[in-house]
DNA sequence: TTGGATGCAAAAGATTTGCACTCCC
DNA sequence: GGGAGTGCAAATCTTTTGCATCCAA
């Protein structure tokens, strides 16, 4: 069986050919697409499926923790595959998310901050990216 | 001179009372209330401002680092008045947006990050807070 | 006087929802 | 067979924009 029906059927989600085609379009993904840019590109190879789909799924995904929702585009939600604790950068110009290696003395596990339960942690910096700067 | 219209002439935006109703709304607020909100509570003393003028308003303020919007409910802006380097969580229950003290090795001043020049900084817990986790 | 600011309403985007139909388990 | 999943379209919510009028400097 395939590694993306074992991912659903281990969150308790139906396997369908939209899921199967979602999980394996932002596998991988680096470049933390928004829901519109998924369902655009799935689209192509998948006519006929609907947004409200994509939505769904994406959200099922993030409440079961398979993929994280970042809130660092003031304009729309992105989506980012890897949930493993690390950063980003977001271009102001070009709106690109960057994803950023920078040492911090964030425990991945920390479970309670002024008695609240932490689910997730997220560390954004935003400003102008390298490609441009140079304009 | 009230330190409002000072504040506005500093960044070279005329004093308008609408502006001045702005500011006075928002300046010590540590609820990090929404452009809605402030325009609700505002439109109540001062009947007739428009929406257009708060969200104007906002983002030049935004713009001219006179106050901080917060890209961390998924639902909408949040705007936060102290502008010093200070963290948030926030409760997906209930929505709030609670500031949070907490000791990272962030150096505000970091001026670079992987090539990309860095203007703000954000660091969202994200979670259920004291109160929600009571019920 | 004059360019920036305001108010209004419409438009634009992103996201959610209701519901009938479908199909996975 | 039954309930979750899907597609479609409409609705909702937030934010932005165009434009005529107004007013702070």
């Amino acid at each position: 069986m395939e590694s993306e029906a074992k991912k659903l059927k281990k969150i308790g989600l139906k396997v369908t050919p939209q899921r199967l085609a979602i999980l394996q379009r932002i596998k991988g993904d680096r470049t933390h697409p928004s829901a519109e840019k998924i369902y655009h590109e799935i689209s192509q190879k998948f006519p006929g499926i609907s947004f409200a789909t994509v939505y769904n799924t994406l959200a099922k995904l993030v409440e079961a923790g398979e993929i994280q929702e970042l809130d660092i585009d003031p304009n729309k939600k992105r989506f980012d595959p890897y949930t493993s604790l690390h950063y980003h950068f977001y271009c102001k110009t070009c709106g690109k998310v960057y994803d950023v290696d920078f040492d911090v003395s964030l425990t991945p596990n920390i479970q309670k901050i002024a008695g609240h339960q932490v689910e997730a942690i997220q560390l954004n910096f935003k400003g102008v990216c390298k490609d441009c700067a140079k304009r």
